[in-house]
DNA sequence: TTACTATATTCATTTACAGTTATATAACTA
DNA sequence: TAGTTATATAACTGTAAATGAATATAGTAA
């Protein structure tokens, strides 16, 4: 009865299986098959992951006879990597931000006190 | 009584309101009340988001009397950085996977027919 | 002690989704 | 045409997790 809500690219990449799905179609557009045979999974779990990543847009298909070809649309992975931005710098100097507080804030109370 | 699993990386930042806790904690340490405030949830709902984030290793705590300061812990979001590298070049050139492969086995075909 | 503040947890309800089996559909082949 | 292949969908079961209300815990202050 509610609306139909897309799944969005964060939800899509949260399941196991279809970022393995997804690392199987980054590597050389896939058909359906192809992936059962690359997966663990069977032939109406692929479909349904397969659904999911094209309501994320992140795949797009081609039909080719009786055949499906899936292939790969990076461009939703944009907004991972605009959210993962701003967290970057913070890894790499890899001191967490608590720590990083303190020490900042023992360095303003050492300036306070002097 | 199956076993304990704790949320992971990906599964933690699916959900938008855990993302913007998480975006308010980067900016500087919060507290759980700074975090409802700041938010348009319920205590108790902050409280559980932030249970999940700590499962996650996104977040760390420090009592501090009452209060208890989360502060970011950006080692975890490393994974989602290494799960994205390989795609970060495709959507740089902007050209889908089934475009370049359409544009190579055309390319192909038409070298086999010469 | 009591009252108050900050935070966490429990409980009940609902929703979303993963996996399976069975079936439907469409394209291909003989 | 019938049979087979490739894929999708429906129905079902089980489980994780989102939400809200009520309660519990722990520290603080009087």
């Amino acid at each position: 009865m509610g609306i139909f809500m897309p799944m969005d690219t964060f939800t899509a990449l949260a399941e196991p299986n279809r970022r393995r799905l997804l690392e199987a179609i980054r590597q050389e557009p896939c058909t359906v098959n192809m992936l059962v045979t690359r997966s663990d999974l069977s032939q109406p779990a692929v479909s349904k992951h397969l659904k999911y990543l094209r309501e994320a847009n992140l795949v797009v298909v081609k039909p080719d006879g009786q055949k499906r070809w899936y292939a790969l649309n990076p461009t939703p992975l944009e907004e991972i990597e605009k959210f993962l931005e701003p967290y970057r710098q913070l890894f790499l100097n890899r001191l967490s931000a608590l720590e990083q507080h303190l020490d900042l804030t023992s360095q303003t109370e050492t300036n306070e006190a002097d």
